[in-house]
DNA sequence: TCCATGTTCATACGTTTGTTTAAAACATAA
DNA sequence: TTATGTTTTAAACAAACGTATGAACATGGA
């Protein structure tokens, strides 16, 4: 470990051993169920620096969230506005666009200095935590990213009504959610011990499955909705 | 409102109150974000009730899940063992399959008596839950449950990998709990002021739209995974 | 050297947490 | 009525919570 040079190098080091390990805990335990005095403890630093260099519990669980998804989200539009240009006018195609939101997403699980997977799994069981107030943030955050693929997804399927692929985009986000969850949530399917558990987890494994699957699921055969009353 | 006849009729009164309050603040705070005095206020109740009645926090929610659980997966036992006799042993098809367990699931949200709505939405977020021990109980409740379904799954796509369709399962779940966590969570996805909300969150629209989804995902041509190394 | 600035530290504050206690109130049956 | 078992109640408990404070320390420029 190479020394920490002077104080503002010292400062830096502890705000990002202090996001680090609080990334780690509320991935494990959730944000209510994640103390400062844990995080603090993990991160071997004093329990007022939290309150120092982020103010407060809110502002720092907020912290943990920009660091990553100001990268994801720059690098979805990114993505997006790259795709768009080589298409010149005409519209894309969904496992374009699919692969552009969701499969950036899973990307990241394999850039370690990215919060890889743990982040993952954060943002996994985040998007429909409790909190409310996190879950406002978290809405913010994605408004316009998820305003410019809604848009493009709307171009892709012009046949498909609007409200059915917002549903669907929703539908996308649960499955994904899942999917990085991670092993914790998949023992409600599997039993423990699957024969092929080495497997089951590979990454580069994930991310096809899961788009296949996405992709099943967004092109369907639109339902019957019965226009009427009771169903 | 009829009077309580006697004692044990007061009991088992108390109880219901507080296990309604219960599911109802767990499903808008959490298990974490919820505390005793908040669910004995909101139930009428005396702090030690929840003690006296329940013996814990822990057990509390344990029970909240059971009251409707065990209903809900008898059911879906049940809903399999009529498909599986009238189709005498030929295989089932998917769509059953899959109505069997997630269609019987959106179901409940009609019946007021089962919790309808607010049970729904707290399962839904509650799969992926921080709490171990939650996560960890409810593995508990639905192992056979799951397993049989697998298993009927398994038989009526002999043609696709056992991996995949566990896999599947997974994304399924995870489809459907976003589908159920409500519009909380569609917040991510939609801007608010959506220009058809009175029918976006209409049920006998929402089971219809998760099914499509559900089974255009489950039917989805295979993954070319890649065996050797990276992707 | 001195001061100013930024950071760390031990400690304490006021609340809130889940749980326990012992007495009171109640119901049931002899 | 008396005796017995069950349920409710107010009050208290220790522990843990997020946050605030002021002294100690380190650093860089004057």
């Amino acid at each position: 470990m190479a020394e920490p040079r002077a104080g503002e190098s010292r400062n830096a080091d502890t705000r990002e051993r202090i996001l680090d390990a609080a990334e780690r805990l509320f991935m494990a335990h959730g944000y209510e169920g994640t103390s400062m005095r844990q995080i603090t403890g993990e991160a071997g630093v004093n329990l007022a620096a939290v309150n120092y260099h982020f103010g407060s519990k809110e502002s720092l669980v907020q912290e943990v969230f920009r660091r990553r998804l100001d990268w994801l989200n720059d690098e979805r539009m990114r993505v997006l506005d790259e795709l768009e240009h080589e298409a010149a006018g005409r519209p894309l195609k969904p496992s374009q666009i699919v692969d552009g939101f969701f499969g950036t997403l899973l990307r990241m699980a394999d850039d370690e200095a990215r919060g890889g997977m743990t982040f993952l799994r954060l943002l996994g069981r985040t998007l429909i935590e409790p909190s409310e107030f996190i879950r406002t943030f978290l809405a913010q955050e994605y408004r316009t990213v998820v305003e410019r693929y809604k848009e493009a997804l709307f171009k892709a399927l012009p046949d498909v009504p609007k409200a059915e692929i917002v549903w669907r985009f929703h539908f996308m986000l649960g499955a994904t959610s899942y999917a990085i969850a991670g092993t914790d949530a998949l023992r409600l399917v599997t039993d423990w011990q699957i024969e092929d558990e080495a497997t089951m987890d590979r990454l580069d494994h994930l991310l096809p499955r899961l788009m296949s699957f996405l992709l099943g699921g967004l092109r369907a055969p639109l339902p019957q909705l019965n226009e009427g009353g009771q169903i």
